[in-house]
DNA sequence: CTGAAAGCGCTTACAG
DNA sequence: CTGAAAGCGCTTACAG
């Protein structure tokens, strides 16, 4: 075990107070005292046990704030539990959390629902940001005064953030056309992309390290086209019966985001319709309940998961340890794209 | 937050010494007084805090043992750096692990190496078992002694233990079909199953969920036979090379277990010789750093792995929340089969 | 069988 | 600017 505040103040000829005020940069100590038990620290190797400072800051606990989209998100309802369970865990060491949710990405509510945190005094902030320049302002202010940020599940661009955990977009995109290669051994395959938005980053890389898998590795794979769905099921649905009649031939469709259910249907109509074997082949991102049925009827062929609890675990723990002792968080976490086949969740024989 | 020992005692009107004699099955403590004191905590919710008993048992700390055959064993490397993370983020909190290592399965070191942890005084204990009266029978001793033991990457069967974390074999070995049935499209495919083998269940329950799902889902993929390569690289090389000599035809090989460089290579040199464009397909387990050359240059279509990291890390955090307050943890914690295709690893483009 | 005291490692007012 | 004291929630000897 190292050593404790007590024989560091010791060594120093000291008061535990005073080595309290150096090590913690608090004010109202002399620079020379202090540069002396920071040396001392550093070549003893002294590290503030966690343990103990949890039971010393007790009477002003911790709060950390959660901003997200979660309201009538399937994929955050996920998020939401790692995010329990990290405050669960953490309970006993003094944690607390605020959480402010909202209905799809609105700069506006955004905003608000974050000053409102703030005015609730938080220590740290997770939160799933809009890539947009009033956000990244507000970001800024709050790296000025010094509370840490956290981005889970999407990333700012050059916006100040303590840490990012999530999807590697791009690398979901190249699995995605690995999966489709492997399906093709060798043979042709014309495939449609659906995306949900060509406005949201993290769609666009997931089709730019689909092309880059594609040119890098499976010359057979042809794209059709490349189409927005805006996340609806219902529009999806439509742009891919369009599709189907138009190119009759499809062999795959690559989903990049949402309204995976509505293109199933479509699929499913144009087999049954065409009484044709040859079926459509899909892949898609996530494990929501509305994509679960077609996962497990084969009409779906493999879908990439992007491990959404730790996307809201480990934030809040991350932070945690931060605001506890300075630990800094790796700047990324990238959570593993996991692909999901039907075996993962056939239940039968086993 | 809730309550503290201190506010029971109040509430109950005895000391905060009385309450954690009841609260701690300690002796000495008058059995009425007891049961009081039981019932009022379990009205009020009480739950110990676990910083607060950190700090209180910091004089006699817990210590956890480790068991298993991770000398020379490249899977059983990222099982210990699981192992060594849970032991860095606990040992603020007081835990100590004591690690015994072997080479291969062998049941005297084994069981060697558990008494000699058990004579160090552990208080907990996480192994992978080999699967023998003897090590069972050691077993039950331990848990006659209430020392929690924790099965890891291996389970014991009908043995008595706290917990398993590991892979679930069965579903791992459906998986291995499942991602030759997305190959194939309905097309047949003949496969060679190389398993390590046919003494050790997890091998033998991976073939059997490869048959089930095969049986259940895809009537087009035979297999041609199945072989035991004793986990030996040479064995299987040699293996390989027979069957591909008898059967030219062989479209896919499983392997369930070790040896897989040695059969690559098996391949390569077939295809090499032939001249073929056709290549054998190879489906494996895990990432060790023998089959990452074989991921890289396509001659492996896909590894499942079994998150080995959190095959040590689980088992120690698990023990640790149990020795500190009893929690129990699941008497199952399978970790994910993560199927792995070029794609995850390639770096080029992105 | 029970209570009062001291201690784990740290922080927080409060004196000086 | 610095130290001594009290406290966080629990456990551990030690008296009685």
């Amino acid at each position: 075990m190292g050593l404790s505040i007590r024989q560091i103040a010791d060594l120093a000829g000291v008061s535990r107070g005073t080595v309290d005020r150096a090590l913690n940069n608090r004010p109202g100590i002399n620079p020379q005292v202090k540069a002396k038990i920071l040396a001392l620290a550093a070549e003893t190797g002294f590290r503030t046990n966690r343990a103990g400072k949890i039971l010393g800051i007790r009477k002003t606990p911790l709060t950390i704030g959660i901003q997200m989209p979660s309201i009538g998100n399937e994929f955050f309802r996920e998020v939401r539990c790692g995010i329990d369970r990290a405050a669960a865990e953490l309970a006993d060491y003094g944690l607390t959390l605020s959480i402010r949710e909202m209905k799809g990405f609105s700069v506006g509510t955004q905003i608000t629902q974050i000053r409102s945190l703030l005015a609730e005094g938080v220590n740290g902030l997770a939160l799933a940001p809009v890539d947009h320049p009033d956000v990244i302002a507000l970001l800024e202010d709050l790296a000025a005064a010094r509370i840490p940020v956290m981005t889970m599940n999407t990333d700012i661009a050059g916006g100040p953030r303590l840490g990012y955990v999530g999807n590697d977009y791009t690398r979901s995109g190249a699995i995605a056309a690995g999966i489709l290669g492997l399906m093709t051994d060798g043979r042709p395959l014309r495939t449609l992309i659906v995306t949900g938005s060509k406005q949201v980053l993290g769609h666009n890389q997931r089709i730019s390290g689909f092309c880059q898998a594609i040119r890098q590795r499976y010359p057979q794979i042809s794209i059709l086209d490349i189409l927005e769905n805006q996340d609806d099921d219902r529009r999806s649905g439509q742009i891919v019966r369009e599709a189907l009649a138009r190119w009759p031939e499809i062999d795959a469709i690559y989903l990049t985001a949402a309204g995976v259910a509505g293109a199933c249907q479509a699929c499913q109509e144009f087999a049954g319709g065409r009484q044709i074997e040859r079926q459509v082949r899909i892949v898609c991102n996530d494990q929501t309940p509305g994509i679960m049925p077609y996962l497990l009827d084969g009409t779906i062929a493999a879908s990439i998961g992007q491990e959404p609890f730790r996307q809201g675990y480990e934030p809040v723990r991350l932070l945690f340890e931060y605001l506890l002792d300075g630990t800094l968080p790796p700047p990324l976490t990238l959570t593993r794209n996991e692909i999901m086949i039907y075996e993962h969740f056939f239940k039968e024989a086993l």
